[in-house]
DNA sequence: TCTAATAATGGGACTCAGTCTCGGAAACAG
DNA sequence: CTGTTTCCGAGACTGAGTCCCATTATTAGA
C-alpha cells in the first residue's frame, strides 16, 4: 500500500536524462502516470488513462517507456496471474514490498515482511548463485471476500483493482 | 531436480477418475507425458512432444487438460516471466518447491527450503487474511553463465532448458 | 448387448497482450 | 539554423491462450 512518492517522478526524469535520453513527450506522460499512482498498472491501463486524459499515447510507446523504466530499475515489472504484465514504480531506496493477490475479487495489495527477506537473502547464500532479484506473489481470499462468499467458486477472469 | 514420480500419472487418474470424470484420450497423453517429465513444461512444449510421439493432441485438448488438472491441484503451474505458462505435477503429499531462473540462459531450476515455507506461513498469519497458495520465485545467474559472460547484456528471449 | 445421455475431442476462427517496422516529428549539439 | 540522432505513432504482425461447435467416445442403465 505504497503511497505514491511525488519524487520519484522528478528522480526517473533524472536518471534518464544523466543516462543520455533525451525527452520525449510520450515518456514523460507516462512516467507522470506512474508517478501519481498507488498501485501497479498494467501497459492496458496505462494507455485507457493517458487516452481518458485527453494526452493519448501509442502503444509501441508505452511499451518502449516501460522497457526503458524496467532496464534502469525504476519500475518493477509484476506477473500476477493474470494475462498482462502489471508495473509499478520501484522505490529509489531499494526497499521494496511484494504483493497478495485475493483469488476471489482480484483485489492486489502489497507487504513487506523483514523475516521474508531475510531468509530470501540467507537462502540466495545457501543456493551459491548471485540471486539478482525476487519475487513473492501469495495467493488467497482477502477479509470482505472471506466473509462474502464462503464456499464459492473462483471466477475465472479477475479485475484489476 | 525433482525426479519424476512414477506414482504421481496413476493418482492423477484415479483422482480424475473419481471425481466423474470420463477417462478420454488427449488428456490421459497429457498426464503421461507429465509424469514422465522431471521439469515444467509449457503448453506449447506439451503440444510439440506429443506431436513428435505421433500421438498429436489438439491444442484446446491440452489446455483443457491442464485446466483440469490444475483445478484439482494435480499440476502447478508457473509464470516464470516468459510468455507461455510452464506447468509441473505437484506432489501429492502436499511437498512443494520454488524455482530460480537464470537471466541470462533461461535454465530453470528447483529448490526447496523449510526456512522460507516456515516464514511464509508466519507472515500469512500476521496478514490476518487466508492464504492458499504461493510463489516465490528467484531470479539470478547461474554458475556457468557467471562464468562465461560477466557483464554480457542479457538477451531478452530466454530458452527453456 | 444396445442405447441414450453426456462428456471429451479437435479444427479452426478468434481475442488480445505485446512486438516490430517505418515514415515522420521532435530534441539536442554545434 | 541545420544536421544528426533519438523519439514517436499508426498499424501490421506474432504467438499464447480461448471459444465454438460438429463429431466422436465413454459410461450408466435398460
Amino acid at each position: 500500500m505504497s503511497i505514491p512518492d511525488p519524487s520519484w517522478g522528478t528522480h526517473a526524469h533524472t536518471v534518464l536524462e544523466e543516462a543520455g535520453h533525451r525527452r520525449g513527450g510520450a515518456r514523460d506522460e507516462v512516467i507522470d502516470l506512474l508517478a501519481s499512482q498507488a498501485c501497479a498498472l498494467s501497459a492496458q491501463d496505462i494507455e485507457t488513462a493517458l487516452r481518458a486524459q485527453g494526452r493519448a499515447v501509442g502503444r509501441a510507446s508505452i511499451y518502449r517507456a516501460l522497457d526503458v523504466l524496467v532496464e534502469y530499475g525504476l519500475i518493477k515489472r509484476l506477473e500476477v496471474g493474470r494475462a498482462e504484465a502489471c508495473y509499478e514504480p520501484a522505490n529509489p531506496g531499494g526497499h521494496h514490498h511484494h504483493h497478495v493477490v485475493c483469488e476471489v475479487c482480484g483485489e492486489l495489495a502489497a507487504f513487506d515482511d523483514r523475516e521474508l527477506e531475510a531468509a530470501i537473502a540467507r537462502l540466495g547464500a545457501r543456493l551459491g548463485m548471485h540471486i539478482d532479484d525476487h519475487d513473492v506473489l501469495l495467493r488467497g481470499t482477502c477479509r470482505e471476500c472471506a466473509g462474502r462468499v464462503p464456499t464459492a467458486t473462483p471466477p475465472q477472469h479477475l479485475h484489476q483493482h
